[in-house]
DNA sequence: GTAGGGTTAG
């Protein structure tokens, strides 16, 4: 696309590409909001040559400069050359070409030299607001307005309360306080009043509307830390949105941004989930200069891109800092978790402990934590707590919940308990865990128990507590207790039912064959159904084998989510269990048009401390000729014990052997083979699945563990089996 | 005078 030179304010592009080509679609990737920012600081500025030089000076780096394109002798025969150009701050995004200074332009336009050598004096230029001059400053408020009062679509996300506002301090004490301070005139200090701005701000968010008001009604304008307070209030409240208008009307009011104020803009973009947003404010950053300088800041932007899905850039921000402390490691530790990039997370947390400089906190142990337990790696998570042990670090209740967790996440519900019987102190998060850890392990009744208990300690039962409970109930096919505990958490607990209570629900009927019932409670719940809920009710259908309900659920999924790899796969499933092939064809075609395809099943299993990954039918591994021979040798045994593949559940019109041959090849059987060829004799194989297991692989699992006398514990997606001499911890209710 | 990283379900 033909870009123009100086473009209107009210087109998109305003730039001219100056030899580099701006992707043609480069502002549709921004919101409205982020947008409105980026084009309030990058627009054309006009810069005199002192100003440039200044910015050149001061090192300011840009990733491109659009020049306004006179030729070089018509520039240098101005009397008072003014270039006109447009900034754009170096900005991490793939099509852009790496930074280069102004002076690399200017070299490379062979004027460089020339204005060196006109001996410009430094002079006038205090900061960059000074010599900037906004060009079209008008529009831009109007275009501000329009986004104030249109707002953005962010109404129907639900924030928790934040950290930050530990004070539940009442406004009326602020009031009294603030009216003492009018009375003894102390309001025209404004040092006071700062105070009173900030600390009303961050008090609680009920009270940001009377900060506001102080704020807005002060005789004198504002300096910059009450900009900051208000801003940090917006950024910390349920409206975070405010905080990014708030730092719009300071700039339109000529306010300069300090380094205070960006961590607060960025936790404000953090909890929009706005990766627009906060690519905007990045690029105020570099432009003020405070990318390379402030790790505060650095961390902040570390800390945003990761929560925004962008570990990348993350990486790449964090690699390139200069200063490192604890806490940006830990920013990017948990920005791989939250990616699911685990095995990451665990590398970065091994590279921070090679560093004498850098010494491991309670976040980093958090982090590493809830790594090992998405992992299932049990070892490893055990290496933790022995380091915390050893370390004389104090086991928080924070760190104990989520070891507690780990152990329960990892299979091994015994450690969980003896840990949870040593913590002190306990919150409801941490008795939640431990129950929860007890109802994946289909232990209901002692699940139930560690609730009375709980309630016995004083502690009631939250929203959490009570998914926990239903679950328990579930898998253990305890349908009149779940319908009790249902029925009195909102009655005499206060807590409301959410959609998740009534997906357990929907899961408890429909597990236990109460498939009308099921169906009758997802209509009349006072949610609109989601497909994760009527997906509760499809594995239901699929487990009784009920066709026709099963078609009409998910059906509803693929109305919801027509891309729904899951609905896709188990009406195909369905119609497979039954032998109705056409129908099957029909769905994979369909499948294969919408270009959907089935997520792999993938197993994981930890050996000496590291975790090895099983894609179904994966022959990749170094070890796979010996897997492969093992697999036939379990194949041979369990034979032997009158085992026959069950190959019902397998979607295509194939030949049985075809069907067994894909069975076997099922990723927990690999990760249970390869663990059978590497560990001793004796040594409990524990697996992490992402799918359920499959009726197959559950019988066979059985059988293994009687053939080779090995506990195995597999977590599937939805809870723990525990195998051994023959049996299954779910009793085969799963 | 102000700042960055934090645990439970789905």
């Amino acid at each position: 696309m033909e870009l123009s030179l100086f473009g209107d304010l009210n087109q998109r592009n305003v730039v001219n590409s100056g030899g580099y080509p701006i992707p043609a679609n480069f502002f549709d990737a921004f919101s409205e909001m982020a947008r409105q920012i980026w084009l309030l600081h990058h627009l054309t500025f006009s810069f005199d040559l002192e100003a440039l030089i200044f910015e050149v000076k001061k090192g300011c780096r840009f990733s491109k400069v659009y020049m306004e394109s006179v030729t070089e002798d018509a520039f240098l025969s101005m009397e008072n050359p003014q270039v006109s150009f447009t900034v754009v701050p170096r900005f991490p995004i793939a099509n852009f070409k790496s930074a280069f200074t102004l002076e690399d332009l200017f070299l490379t336009q062979g004027i460089c030299e020339k204005t060196r050598n006109s001996n410009v004096p430094m002079s006038k230029a205090e900061n960059i607001t000074d010599i900037f001059e906004i060009s079209g400053y008008l529009k831009m408020l109007q275009r501000l307005e329009a986004v104030k009062t249109r707002g953005v679509s962010y109404s129907n996300i639900t924030f928790p309360p934040s950290k930050h506002f530990t004070s539940s301090s009442n406004v009326i004490n602020f009031k009294q306080l603030h009216a003492k301070l009018i009375r003894n005139g102390d309001m025209e200090n404004i040092l006071t009043v700062g105070k009173l701005v900030a600390d009303v701000a961050i008090s609680n968010p009920a009270n940001l509307s009377y900060a506001r008001l102080i704020f807005s009604n002060l005789k004198y304008p504002p300096n910059i830390f009450m900009w900051n307070s208000m801003i940090r209030g917006y950024a910390h409240s349920s409206t975070p949105k405010e905080a990014l208008i708030l730092f719009l009307e300071m700039r339109e009011k000529g306010y300069s941004p300090n380094n205070y104020t960006f961590p607060f803009l960025l936790k404000a973009c953090n909890q929009l989930m706005d990766l627009n947003l906060g690519l905007g404010i990045h690029g105020i950053v570099i432009k003020y200069g405070f990318e390379d300088c402030d790790v505060f800041i650095q961390t902040s932007l570390v800390n945003f891109y990761a929560s925004c899905g962008s570990v990348q850039i993350a990486r790449l921000l964090f690699d390139r800092c200069l200063q490192r402390d604890v806490t940006s490691w830990n920013a990017l530790i948990k920005g791989y978790v939250r990616s699911g990039r685990y095995m990451d997370a665990i590398r970065v947390f091994r590279a921070m402990q090679d560093r004498v400089d850098i010494e491991v906190d309670e976040i980093t142990l958090l982090g590493v934590v809830l790594a090992c337990s998405q992992l299932g790696a049990l070892e490893m998570g055990r290496w933790v707590h022995a380091y915390i042990e050893k370390s004389r670090m104090e086991m928080s209740m924070n760190l104990g919940t989520a070891l507690i967790d780990l152990y329960a996440r990892c299979g091994s519900i015994d450690l969980a308990v003896n840990l949870f019987k040593k913590i002190r102190e306990k919150d409801v998060r941490t008795w939640s865990v431990m129950i929860g850890g007890l109802a994946v392990h289909g232990l209901a009744k002692e699940a139930l128990g560690f609730l009375s208990d709980m309630q016995r300690d004083g502690i009631d039962p939250d929203s959490v507590t009570f998914t926990h409970v239903l679950r328990a109930c579930s898998h253990a096919g305890m349908v009149a207790e779940g319908l009790r505990f249902f029925d009195i958490m909102s009655e005499v607990y206060n807590v409301e039912p959410t959609i998740e209570h009534y997906g357990c629900m929907v899961d408890l009927l429909g597990r236990a064959g109460c498939l009308d019932e099921a169906l009758g409670l997802i209509k009349r719940i006072p949610y609109k159904p989601d497909v994760v809920l009527w997906g509760s009710l499809l594995v239901a259908c699929r487990t009784h084998k009920n066709v026709v309900m099963g078609e009409m659920v998910a059906k509803e999924m693929l109305k919801l989510d027509p891309n729904h790899c899951g609905a896709h796969v188990f009406l195909s499933n369905i119609y497979a269990s039954v032998g109705q092939w056409c129908e099957v064809d029909e769905v994979r075609n369909s499948m294969k048009e919408l270009g959907i395809k089935k997520s792999p099943g993938s197993s994981l299993i930890e050996l000496d401390g590291d975790v090895h990954e099983f894609v179904a039918g994966d022959q990749s591994h170094h070890q796979t000729n010996k897997i492969n021979m093992m697999l036939d040798e379990i194949a041979r045994l369990l034979s032997l014990e009158g085992h026959v593949p069950t190959v019902k559940g397998i979607p295509y019109d194939i030949d049985e052997e075809e069907k067994e041959q894909a069975l076997s090849q099922h990723s927990e059987k690999l990760a249970v083979a390869f663990g059978l060829i590497n560990t001793k004799q004796g040594t409990p194989l524990r697996i992490v699945k992402n799918l359920r297991v499959c009726e197959d692989c559950h019988s066979a699992m059985k059988l293994i563990s009687k053939v080779f006398n090995r506990l195995i514990v597999i977590r599937d997606c939805s809870r723990f089996h525990h195998f051994s001499g023959g049996l299954c911890s779910c009793k085969d209710y799963w």
